[in-house]
DNA sequence: AAATTTTTTGCAATCGATTTCAAAATTATC
DNA sequence: GATAATTTTGAAATCGATTGCAAAAAATTT
């Protein structure tokens, strides 16, 4: 390995400049000494180094994704469609972890900024904070980025959100419109995107008078179960519950079962994010579709539009829409 | 943004030799100097071209990880903890969805190579094949790879799988030992990793003398549920089932429920990988955990002692363990 | 205070590409 | 066949860092 246009251009007879000319497919070279340039180059197996390459460019060719862990499905399916967007355009993405604390996701927007990214995403509010917010002003002030599901008013920042108020609201009233009268909310950590949730259900419950049980419960199945379980305790009177994560209300639904409670018929059951495994739960389990898919191709389209010009941005809300299937 | 050491150093009043040097904590600086450089450096928020530097280090600090769909939560924990292990160390990922075809992949290694990653972690045995195998070694025939799941004989490549011959025996030789007689087992696609799992069913259905009842199925809860179907109509025997991954386990079982069938009383099911899911699945389901979690650790430590050592490679095999919950 | 040693610093080359501008080679025109 | 127009090519500068070597500055020794 680690041969330059300087190895292949004395090997055919020719300046790097000609060489680097027919790599990226220039005008101006005979016939003749392009093909034979080209042969040299795949008989040897060159590859062009990126880093030079974005060096003189001005460019790296990368987006970078910023996540506050990959292994969330919802988080990395956003991942997934920005990925191969920009990879069909011939940018590389640079899908990276960004941990639990505002600190650590600022540090983040530091690496981005050293690795020169053309552009970045930001997936999940979580990132909704002030040191990310200052490192965005410090670091980079001028590349695009996009917020998925969260907000900045910046400059160069754009943004494309579920209406989360609306989707828990809609499930909401269509609880009450099935008869349900005692419908609890339980929610997850305390993100903005998250307290937007809890406006919908209180939106609910004071246009149609039914009364607030809300719950708040960490990020797993099994806290689901706990917390049903202590929802159930303390308000047998529950015939409906919306959760804020199909996860929590999988964990949920299972231990509603093991109580002996009939879902639906006792209690209804709602999620959120129509989940992939949301569809395959036992039973089947009725959810807010916060519209990934849309998110992310509103994502990347934005996105290529700011990097062409980098002045670009916009602001786009998507409305969620309900699902039901068999725990409703 | 654009800030080079350049500036820095005008704005200092020493030479870009002085920057940079601080920049590295090299020694050899007089103690006012570097106060006054860093000051500056984070006074105007200066960031380093990674890209700049990798071209004189020759190195991009970037390790390069290749999987033919991030969004299967099984592949993409294994790239989470490759991440999270080469982060601390400085590196970054790049973290690739490299298809589904073989040219696809092999293509990617050629990516990688213009990227210049310091290594490279396959995931899933799904890259077993000759297009990729050609490309290490005309592109990357040096770069520490390691892959997971799968193997290559070449001299820069290392190994780590898990033991699917006896995952599968054992799951078999299990069933059986709980008085099960008609055993069968649910394959997925034909890759080298399931052609594994096939010869585990065999060689449990040979040792025990229990007839072989083998079906195939692609990689949906959907497909499973429709191949379960298949199976119980035609072998209505059957008293306990085999699946090569849980995701069609799941969607196996659903079937069976709602044909009627008591788990496990009538049939007993087990799953392959222990995936975040079946955990959470009605019934829980049994399964072969692949060990993802020792297998990604030792990979990363592998890879880190390759990185270190361009000519060290190693070849691990991790043995299954049997995780029994309700379907069994 | 001069000579010597040690500590700090800067110059210039380098990494591997791209691109401008001028020179060389080729083709067209008279 | 000489001149003009056009097409190809190469030399050298550039991108933003790092580093070996030598010079300058500071600290020690005599």
């Amino acid at each position: 390995m680690g041969l330059t246009i300087y190895d292949i251009a004395r090997e055919a007879g020719v300046s790097a400049s000609t060489v680097s000319r027919v790599l990226n497919s220039r005008p101006g070279i005979k016939k003749s000494t392009r093909e034979r340039v080209e042969r040299i180059l795949k008989e040897s197996n060159f590859s062009v180094s990126e880093a030079a390459r974005g060096l003189v460019n001005q460019t790296s060719k990368m987006i970078g994704i910023l996540v506050s862990d990959i292994r969330n499905q919802h988080h990395i399916e956003g991942a997934y469609m920005i990925e191969q967007h920009f990879m069909r355009k011939g940018y590389c993405s640079l899908i990276l972890n960004a941990g639990d604390t505002d600190e650590s996701k600022a540090e983040y927007i530091r690496i981005l900024s050293s690795r020169r990214v053309n552009a970045a995403v930001l997936i999940g509010s979580s990132f909704q904070n002030e040191p990310v917010r200052q490192a965005i002003i410090d670091y980079m002030p001028d590349t695009p980025i996009i917020f998925q599901n969260g907000e900045f008013s910046l400059p160069n920042v754009s943004s494309v959100v579920s209406d989360e108020v609306v989707g828990i609201y809609d499930a909401a009233k269509y609880l009450y419109e099935q008869g349900r009268r005692n419908i609890a909310y339980i929610n997850n950590n305390d993100t903005p995107s998250n307290r937007k949730k809890i406006l919908g259900y209180e939106k609910a419950s004071r246009e149609l008078c039914f009364p607030r049980i809300l719950y708040v419960c960490s990020d797993s199945a099994e806290s689901g179960a706990e917390i049903t379980e202590k929802l159930i305790t303390e308000h047998p009177e529950v015939d409906a519950i919306i959760y804020a994560v199909d996860l929590i209300a999988v964990g949920g639904s299972r231990k509603l079962l093991d109580l002996g409670k009939r879902i639906p018929e006792d209690i209804a059951v709602i999620g959120t994010d129509n989940s992939p495994f949301s569809m395959i739960s036992n039973p089947r389990l009725s959810t807010v579709d916060t519209k990934l898919q849309e998110l992310s191709t509103s994502c990347s389209e934005i996105l290529e539009k700011a990097i062409e010009n980098p002045s670009y941005t916009e602001h786009v809300i998507i409305s969620p829409s309900l699902v039901l299937r068999e725990t409703t």
